[in-house]
DNA sequence: CTGAAAGCGCTAACAT
DNA sequence: ATGTTAGCGCTTTCAG
């Protein structure tokens, strides 16, 4: 930058001000100064000027398992919004674990994000997130996580388990069987609350043998889910409620032979790019990640630039899709 | 940091010391140090330490299309390898064009990342490429791209696209359509070449009808896959060189009522979790995606750390899996 | 074994 | 409209 301000016949001031649009430059000299900069091939550094501003225009994002498509997708929309804004992402896998999460957050804290946006793993309210929020960095949540007064935002959970078991219960099925998801986050028990209410507003009470726990392994939901299929007095229908649990049980019940819906019915909470190319066609609640993830950016952002309001926790709706593996009679299509 | 020291009666130079291990302290101030950490939740700023020590222990990764489950295994890989070596991954996405590629890039550079992992945009070693490696910045080509005399890393594309043709020619199939990729990237070149040395082989030509363009969409796939199996010489078998293809000549497939492999035989490059569970089960060609990944992220450590040789090209074998859409008559299970 | 001091490359008052 | 100057919080010679 000496360089350039030097070749300008400026000072360094004079050459921030013009990189930065800081401050009126004369054009005869804002002109002297751009050329100089593209003679020398000058590249700012940002690390320097973040010290120095004291903002990174970076953002932390902590999430597990970005293996699973709907993290992918979650990630793509956060860095399109974050970057049209002019901030940067680093990424870090927490594994669904407590540990592993306060390693990475406090890599973020070290490096002085301005920012960060975390799907909580089990049990992060009582270690990772208060020390986040202790220092002052804006914080929101997305995907799931309990209410610690910040922004969060999430899909409709209970509300679209609960449609999703009321249409089973409508097409005459009573025993029907759940899949949840890993343990001891919000969005495991949201939906399950949803399908508990769906069988309460009946009448009809939770059967214990029929909720199965997947953790978050597609593999734990096959072998489960095989064993309780197996059995002589198996339910008639099945939900599964996330889409790595939607994946061991149709494995599961395509390895017993079983048929969707004649067999059992089925439908499930995430829906993927080939629910419609599965056969039968799956019944799925589809959330709709790209708002979720535009919005976290979006809340995190205006905090970031100094707004203050109440925290706000935002529930993007989920869109049914009947198709036919939950043996619907009048599916669309 | 400073008032650690003064907290621990030491200077600044020490707690920097004990921080890094970058030398001997003894044991009782190196105590005294710890514990005036502790006592005041000190937490370093890696920024300024990045601007005095030169390195930031960052790399940039730019990729298209995080929503792409392939995309999204590779940098769960990277991310993970990385971050067993102390570094943090900032993600950009070029969205697979050369102006939005300048500019994440150009972003990574101003932020000094330590190095940079690129899955190059068409025309990237033209334009983008250049401009990293004339910074000196370690680079590594991940998943495509051509010899730009530096670290490549990418699946086996040419022998697997191969095999899968010459396996549905073993099959009897004389008209095999190909759905290819995004043009101008080396993946869909070699897949292509692949595909073409396989009807060369037999001595057959490649007959231009049966070549479809994709692009990068899903849509357009689909929508190009429909008219050609609409006609009345329709081909017999159907090749798909990337996952999005797949999806979207499945869907042409089944939009228009064809039975696969009865009326059409199929197999694709990229594998799914779900090709088990497709009726039939999808013959997939299936890239080591965590091998790349990581091998990526190895290379690049080991520039990073200064290890100077040759640059490395190197292919991850692809491995077929045979299973029933080809319509084979033992696909094993 | 430890401290002093000179930066790293930039920003942002404060001057003029 | 521009320049001067004092840091930002750390690392790292160089001394002792």
């Amino acid at each position: 930058m000496g360089d350039v301000a030097r070749i300008a016949g400026v000072s360094a001031s004079t050459v921030s001000h013009v990189l930065n649009g800081t401050r009126k430059v004369d054009s005869a000299t804002r002109l002297r100064v751009e050329a100089a900069i593209e003679q020398t091939g000058y590249r700012r550094n940002v690390v320097a000027r973040s010290l120095a501003a004291g903002r990174t225009h970076t953002v932390g994002l902590s999430i597990s398992a970005l293996t699973n498509p709907y993290f992918g997708s979650l990630v793509h929309a956060v860095e399109r919004a974050l970057s049209d804004a002019g901030f940067v992402l680093i990424l870090g896998d927490s594994h669904d674990d407590v540990e592993s999460e306060k390693r990475v957050t406090d890599s973020l804290l070290e490096r002085q994000v301005d920012g960060m946006i975390v799907a909580p793993a089990a049990g992060s309210e009582r270690v990772t997130l208060p020390k986040i929020t202790r220092t002052g960095t804006p914080l929101v949540l997305i995907d799931r996580g309990v209410d610690i007064g910040c922004d969060r935002v999430g899909p409709e959970n209970f509300s679209a388990s609960q449609s999703l078991t009321e249409h089973l219960l409508d097409l005459g099925h009573r025993r029907i069987a759940v899949v949840r998801g890993l343990a001891g986050i919000s969005s495991t028990t949201e939906r399950f609350d949803g399908y508990c209410a769906a069988l309460a507003s009946r009448g009809m009470a939770v059967d214990a043998d029929l909720v199965i726990d997947g953790h978050s392994s597609t593999d734990v939901a096959e072998r489960e889910v095989r064993l309780l299929m197996s059995a002589r007095d198996r339910p008639t229908a099945l939900i599964s409620l996330n889409n790595s649990m939607t994946i061991g049980t149709l494995k599961a019940v395509r390895a017993l032979g079983l048929s969707i819906p004649a067999d059992v019915a089925f439908s499930c909470f995430d829906d993927f790019e080939w629910s419609d190319l599965f056969e039968p066609r799956l019944t799925a609640a589809a959330q709709d990640v790209e708002t979720i993830g535009a919005t976290a950016a979006d809340l995190l952002l205006r905090r970031i630039h100094g707004h203050d309001a109440a925290p706000q926790q935002i529930r993007v709706p989920t869109t049914i899709h009947h198709r036919n593996s939950c043996g619907c009679p009048d599916a669309n299509r």
